[in-house]
RNA sequence: GGGAGAGUUCCCGAGUGGCCAAAGGGGGCAGACUGUAAAUCUGUUGCGAUUCGCUUCGGUGGUUCGAAUCCACCCUCUCCCA
């Protein structure tokens, strides 16, 4: 039988998944495949939180810290490239480990989506929104009314003009409809054996004050500074959402006292947090391991390493 | 010391006699999520129950059928003149 088994470690930011993916690499002779839209990115690397240096010469890392911050990227894309890390890490008989916190990607990677189609078109997308500005929202759904009705009637209830232009710029490029899409997409099963690890903390203070902590340490790490590097480039629209920068840009423009900047920063932070819980806690299989229950991260890599045995992963 | 004004639900802030448990925003909480996802969007947010009841708008009294809204005094804060 071919080897297709995968570790997973997933959870919200500050959490404690990077020192957990490496030990666990370490272990398992593995390398690791990040799962971030944002550590992607060259030099975004305080805000981010990405591995040291020194962390990143221990054990060998993927798709981490090689786009340019001026190109955009995507789930789709993401898939691809994952895909062929993990073939090839399997290949050379090691165990790909995927280390992140963007829901989407990694369930679009293990869920085998589809996005092998190219669907998007930069024009198509603005001039839709330029209709939406001119003539409303209501007007695109009437014209999605049109070509997909199911679509139609989860997207007026949301009138969330994202998606919406999402799946009439979807029709128009491809002719089919985005529900037809969902669909298609999710007929292959899934190319992997999958063990899902995911930290949180039963107290959600606790997670907060990791994340305030954390924020503090990057003001110190040279944020800032790294802030001011990174806004002289002409930030790509993925990159340019990366929370950290735009939180800043007050304070270096002098148009609001650094503590200010800082208190937004976390709070941001923190609400990431909360919206990536919501994402993962609908994913039934994932087994949590609750940080704020142990005092040590050995302690927590056992508990990794006892969910791993226990499920006779790399036996069974 | 003299004058002007302000105190509203977690925060900001609207409300100037009944339609006010109190607009709106923020935050919190919950949810959605298929090519920008660190994005985008939805619901909910005094307490307890089945269209209802109870406790709230700095404090204490008062006027009134009825007050966050009017009156008196008190407390706190801001500003202006000394």
């Amino acid at each position: 039988m071919v080897n297709n088994k995968i570790i997973v470690i997933l959870g919200p930011t500050a959490s404690g998944k990077t020192g957990l993916s490496i030990e666990l690499a370490k272990r398992y002779n593995g390398e690791i495949i990040s799962a971030d839209s944002m550590q992607i990115y060259k030099g975004m690397n305080i805000a981010t939180a990405k591995p040291t240096v020194e962390e990143m010469c221990k054990v060998k890392h993927h798709l981490m810290d090689f786009l340019d911050p001026m190109e955009t990227y995507s789930v789709g894309e993401y898939v691809l490239d994952a895909e062929k890390a993990i073939t090839d890490i399997l290949s050379r008989n090691k165990t790909p480990i995927i280390c992140g916190g963007t829901g989407l990607y990694i369930d679009s990677l293990i869920n085998g989506i589809n996005f092998t189609d190219d669907s998007s078109d930069e024009k198509i997308r603005d001039e839709l929104y330029n209709l939406a500005e001119t003539k409303g929202i209501d007007y695109l759904l009437d014209m999605l009314l049109k070509i997909d009705y199911d679509s139609y009637v989860k997207l007026s209830q949301q009138r969330n003009l994202r998606r919406i232009v999402r799946a009439i710029e979807f029709y128009k490029v491809t002719g089919k409809t985005i529900t037809e899409q969902n669909i298609n997409s999710q007929s292959t099963s899934s190319k992997y054996d999958y063990l899902l690890i995911g930290l949180n903390a039963n107290d959600r203070q606790f997670l907060y004050d990791r994340i305030n902590r954390r924020v503090d340490l990057m003001i110190q790490n040279g944020l800032i500074e790294e802030t001011k590097g990174v806004l002289n480039l002409d930030l790509s629209a993925t990159a340019i959402k990366a929370i950290g920068y735009k939180e800043l840009i007050p304070y270096i423009n002098n148009e609001a006292s650094l503590d200010e900047c800082i208190d937004k920063l976390k709070m941001e932070t923190r609400r990431y947090a909360k919206r990536q819980l919501t994402w993962f806690r609908r994913n039934k299989n994932i087994n949590w391991i609750y940080i704020d229950r142990y005092t040590s991260s050995q302690e927590i890599v056992d508990v990794a390493v006892d969910i791993i045995n226990k499920k006779d992963f790399f036996n069974g």
